[in-house]
DNA sequence: CGCGCGATTGAGTAATTTCAAATCTAGTGG
DNA sequence: CCACTAGATTTGAAATTACTCAATCGCGCG
């Protein structure tokens, strides 16, 4: 059994993009399960499986790629109302390239691929919703691309800074150094200022 | 009226997700416009609106970030059956931040905003195709990211150049040095090897 | 008290940029 | 067919930026 204010915060992310009556969410959150992961633990491995998408209800994770030299770049942060996952292998069906990591413990509601196109298909509401999320995914993506190509590595900081105010509080920061693509000497150096 | 190896090609990229019987296509093509361009032309102008989402039925065209300096940064290459528009400011109707140019003729069929969101309303399969290829449009840039992060200047040119060949031929070096995120002086130091 | 981890600092090195100049190339007019 | 020009490309040298590697610092916790 889900949580009532889990089911409640989802209802109210879903209403930013459609309408959903409370017959309809429970219908809709019969595609989902209802999980809880420790801080440390994985929510995907790389080189397993990308069953799920998850959305965080609460909590703080982190999506890297591992190079061949060891390191590791961060690719997203998520928390509170937002969705990860490896979305390149949950898409194809395909071992995930990415690991999903916990930096807190989290809370999250998550829909296997599987489910995720038959509620698409069963409900047009639903698809329009994805269809939207991936709007706003790929630009969010496009302008952090945009801001790595145009903006020095002072300047990426200093936006982060300013957008996300609270994950400097939550993570090492090492993990920023790692998500702007500077090692942590240099991150370090820029703190100056 | 739309040439017939135009709507047809279209159809064929269509149904790479979707069934389309040719009643359907004739409604779907309904909401767009055939045009056509000369090399040079801008699709879509920086302070201009982004009214519509360009599919290329032959041509080529580059969208580029100018930054305060006045440098530009090629986002994405578009040619035979891509998209391209500024989707920034499509999907959110504020004026363009990017530039599309015309490298070569080109020749489209668009569509609007409005009536792409009224085409999904009114037919859930458009639905569904305009989220796959929002899927996988995210997909692609994703991995564009992670490449630009993990590999240095060199490894991501020979990529380039292995995976498309042809825009080599197409389109002068400068643009590929935009579009890798280096100077022209530094591309040029690479080919000797 | 001392261990361990995250963060910082320093020095030398590698990659890329900037600015300037030289070279190459395709298209044009005579 | 040739000279000429504009644009594209290459080359050189100095300056900048970030990296690596190594050492040090600071602090919470057993």
């Amino acid at each position: 059994m889900i949580p009532s204010e889990v089911t409640a915060a989802f209802k109210k992310h879903l209403e930013a993009l459609i309408e959903v009556s409370d017959s309809e969410l429970e219908f809709i959150l019969s595609f989902f399960e209802y999980r809880k992961f420790k801080k440390h633990q994985f929510l995907i491995q790389k080189g397993g499986t990308a069953e799920y998408s998850y959305w965080l209800y609460e909590g703080l994770t982190k999506s890297f790629f591992t190079d061949e030299a060891g390191k590791e770049h961060i690719l997203q942060f998520a928390m509170e109302n937002w969705w990860t996952s490896d979305y390149e292998a949950y898409f194809s069906e395909q071992p995930a390239t990415l690991d999903v990591d916990c930096i807190e413990n989290t809370t999250v509601l998550c829909i296997s691929y599987q489910n995720r196109e038959k509620l698409c298909a069963q409900m047009h509401k639903m698809e329009h919703f994805f269809r939207k999320k991936a709007n706003s995914g790929y630009i969010a993506l496009q302008k952090r691309f945009l801001n790595s190509y145009t903006n020095n590595t002072k300047e990426r900081y200093d936006l982060l800074l300013k957008q996300y105010p609270a994950l400097f509080q939550r993570v090492p920061k090492a993990f920023i150094a790692s998500y702007l693509g500077v090692t942590r000497e240099t991150l370090s150096r820029f703190q100056e200022s």
